[in-house]
DNA sequence: GACACTTAATTCAACACGTGAACCAATAGG
DNA sequence: CCTATTGGTTCACGTGTTGAATTAAGTGTC
């Protein structure tokens, strides 16, 4: 439909907000000509609009911006209950929310998940696609789940049986990749460079945007530092394994640790604790940030991203645990390295898995913007 | 000069070995008319040469390979003395070798490898650049050496400095990037796919192919691994942190390990004492295969390569040191990743480093396949 | 306020490139 | 010797892109 420098204007767009046809001409190297022809067939397709006009010496230019209504989204999280779904559009704006009953069977929360459509579009059209994020592996075309211990799924065609019940194209994707690419694609980070994005939750994530692009690993297993030995021999995991960074660092580790010292679980509490010169309290934490910092320190030694961007929920990382993870981290990076590293940490909610699922039907529109017959349900 | 459709044949050639014409079209999505002109224009312009013919039912199809003759490349090594000079065809097979003078002064560098290139080319004309590898980090261009503690190097353009002096084009590159990038181009993995290759040697080095290009990371610095923290709390590096891989598992700290134990400083000797029991002995290569192997092992959970492989030279890693490190990455990597993962153990000389700088200079002429004027020197 | 100047965007004839279909070439097998 | 089969080439044609000219829409100046 339409042709690989319309898409990459598409991209372009998308990754620096509204562009003028001479700007996207020097970006992608066309002539002015031919992005004239090729914007119009954009905007008579009702993928971009003509945002704003800016006015500087000579004739003003008409800024090209993303027409967010021609494409809307669905994200989906499968990681914990009560599972969330959300409706973008093609900014990464949100548009709707809405909870759905938790299940582990891909055809049953395929029908939840259409059940659920009309209150999440509220009459919304043009609706381009499903994505759902679960803990576990997901193969290259992200149709199959290869392996999730949580859903209990092994080589389970996921998308596909949704995508037969919710009639919307699905695609799944792991829990903290879908998070990261939300973060190239709907966030604050949309340039082309590299980031590795480490999830603290209940469990530990993370997904690497490398040069741009999602980095998936070849068998879908980039960025499982979740069961990175960060202490050998130290306790053993559900992995099988022993000293994962997930029995030391995660929430629930911690909590597990506080819970065992007669501790109260929330970290919160322990944090407080921890400031007031509990010695165990602070250990805990202590070790946590000492793992989750060492780990952090190893992806910057072995891919040298651009950023880290660390997200936590209930402020977990504001305390002793976050000051420790950066220190941990500064002290375990090369120097002439750690000076250029950004490192953000960033607050936030319980929907951000929800955000990062629908950036994954996003992508795929961006790639093939075809629109469904589903529009007009 | 050529169309990118030409590059990709090339590399594609390159990559595959001699493929048919009509084999071309299939892979690169182009007609058949298309592809016979495009060929025919590399046929001239002396890239390509029909290699064999191929019989079987129809008509025999007619290989077309790389024309090896088409352009020569000179790869040096300034990561230890003797500096070697090597010079490759654009197979990457080894056409020359030569050996200069060390030193550390990047315009005298450029002189001593001018004056030995008669020696090495032998008179053979179409020298199309030059790779220079050396420990350190390189800037993204290629040209500037941001910092090489063995050179004493602190951005220096040293590709810039020895260009004018040879009067070819010169490109630098970490040694271990190089190896990798040489592997890739010229050794037995040529394909799109994604590996990681250590060496292993005085020091250790690290460089990653990830989709089929050499991935640098955002500051020159992906897979400096050698200054991971494996032992925490460990030895003090000479980087300035403690318990580095470098300063267990590199065969020179193996060798200090073993003096300060009054045991003989070669690994050789220090792996047969280790078979008949030595106690000291085997300690110490079971710690360095066992930080080696969890380096390896984080390397996997982090980035999920297709393959891991791993040089040593004088059969460093033929004994104990090298199961060690073998059992360490099966015990600290997901067993549902580890049995997918290729890994390999590799003996190789001491011009591998000359040779991976060679295809430094091989990479660039592939992306832009121009012959110099000193052609006829 | 008329005019020059500047930059944005469009139009249009010219053209380069890739394609499909037809064609020629070279072999195996009957 | 004929046919089937596959590889490779030729060529008229169409599509998509370009450069130059043109139109558009402003600002700054005297």
């Amino acid at each position: 439909m339409f042709n690989p420098v319309q898409l990459q204007m598409l991209r372009l767009i998308s990754e620096a907000g509204p562009l003028s046809r001479t700007e996207l001409a020097g970006r992608t190297g066309m002539s002015k000509a031919a992005v004239s022809l090729l914007t119009r067939e954009l905007l008579d397709g009702g993928l971009l609009a003509e945002t704003e006009t800016v006015r500087g010496t000579g004739r003003p230019s008409i800024r090209l911006g993303l027409l967010g209504s021609s494409a809307h989204f669905v994200g989906v999280s499968l990681v914990e209950a009560p599972v969330v779904m959300v409706l973008t559009d093609l900014n990464g704006k949100l548009l709707g929310r809405h909870e759905i009953d938790w299940s582990n069977d891909a055809s049953e929360v395929g029908r939840l998940i259409a059940a659920g459509l009309p209150a999440l579009t509220a009459g919304r059209a043009n609706v381009a696609g499903v994505g759902v994020a679960l803990s576990g592996y997901v193969d290259p075309s992200q149709t199959r789940c290869l392996k999730s211990t949580l859903l209990g799924w092994q080589d389970v065609p996921a998308a596909s049986l949704m995508e037969a019940e919710i009639g919307l194209p699905t695609a799944i994707e792991n829990d903290a990749k879908a998070v990261a690419l939300g973060e190239r694609l709907f966030g604050a980070i949309r340039d082309k460079g590299s980031f590795s994005l480490i999830s603290v939750g209940d469990g530990i994530g993370c997904g690497h945007i490398i040069n741009g692009r999602l980095y998936r690993g070849s068998h879908g297993g980039a960025g499982e530092i979740a069961h990175a030995t960060i202490e050998p021999d130290g306790l053993p995991c559900r992995c099988g394994k022993r000293g994962c960074l997930d029995t030391v660092a995660s929430l629930m580790a911690i909590q597990s640790s506080a819970r065992t010292a007669g501790l109260p679980g929330d970290v919160k509490a322990l944090e407080q604790l921890a400031s007031n010169g509990h010695g165990e309290a602070i250990a805990i934490l202590h070790r946590a940030g000492a793992a989750l910092g060492l780990a952090i320190a190893q992806i910057i030694q072995i891919i040298d991203p651009e950023r880290i961007i660390v997200t936590h929920r209930h402020g977990a990382l504001d305390g002793l645990y976050g000051t420790v993870t950066r220190a941990t981290i500064e002290a375990n990076v090369l120097p002439r390295i750690a000076g250029e590293i950004d490192i953000q940490f960033r607050h936030v909610s319980a929907d951000i898995w929800a955000r990062g699922a629908a950036s994954i039907a996003a992508d795929k529109f961006l790639s093939n913007p075809v629109l469904h017959q589903k529009d007009v349900v």
